[in-house]
DNA sequence: ATATTTGCAAAGCCTTTGCAGGGGA
DNA sequence: TCCCCTGCAAAGGCTTTGCAAATAT
């Protein structure tokens, strides 16, 4: 893997790779769809809907606001991201990786790190009667 | 401890500890400050803005909503409260406890559980140079 | 032909802000 | 007196919605 590669944060899909997810999901692959996918699954980081317009606007010939929303809100739906609401931030996040794992924020930078499952060893120990069916855990500070 | 007294959430405080509280955290007792202090430390359970502006509308001559934030943001900035921002509301949640804790969610009823620090055994394993300053957890899942 | 999807604009929810008036130190 | 606080109303950020036109199956 060369210096330029260890930056890439996801492997990039094809087009018709993107196709196929969505069409696998149930979800029509509209041109727009498409699109936002390829930036949102192979580009981006934590975005919000506000970038996925912003790059919208300067890669695709015309999508409203309410389309980017729209097409997030059933990626979502389809499981094809997570939506993240975040203490420091007053916009929602999408997050490709739908699986379990956790969230580190960097006070300085703003930046937002993908922790994996395995980094964190978190132990309940509830009253009778709690029972958890899912996570959430956002560890703050620096990275050095 | 009757059980009565077990249902209470917390101790209440008289009128004059509440405003002994405000001065020394240096701020001026105001009676909309001591009405908003009395209910988010001693009645309420979480609450909103909202709900306290709701309760001041019945509990108070006439409090304005811009007093009910402003308010708020004051008590914050004294740590007597936190603020939490969680993925299931649009608002922001006032938090009398204000110190290291966590959260369970019941999903089902949407009540919002206090769990002491010692209740989640939490070890990070993180590369190097990731330094953690706080940590926040919350725990959805249904209380049996 | 029928069901979806898009785009626009308007409305919505929650929160913050500007400014004038009022009250406490 | 002087400064801080309050209230009102307006503005602000982000997201959702209604509806007509365009598009896909």
């Amino acid at each position: 893997m060369t210096k330029a590669d260890s930056k890439k944060k996801k492997t990039c899909l094809s087009l018709s790779e993107i196709e196929s997810r969505l069409v696998i999901a149930g979800i029509q692959p509209t041109a727009q769809r498409i699109a936002i996918c390829r930036y949102v699954l192979c580009e981006a980081d934590h975005p919000t809907a506000d970038d996925v317009k912003t790059w919208a606007d300067q890669n695709f010939p015309k999508m409203s606001l309410a389309t980017v929303y729209n097409t997030l809100g059933v990626l979502v739906g389809a499981r094809l991201l997570k939506e993240l609401k975040l203490p420091h931030s007053g916009s929602v996040i999408y997050d490709d990786n739908v699986s379990q794992h956790f969230h580190f924020l960097d006070e300085k930078t703003g930046e937002l790190h993908d922790l994996p499952a395995s980094a964190i060893e978190i132990t309940p120990r509830l009253k009778r009667g709690f029972r958890v069916s899912s996570m959430e855990v956002l560890l703050k500070g620096s990275v050095g």
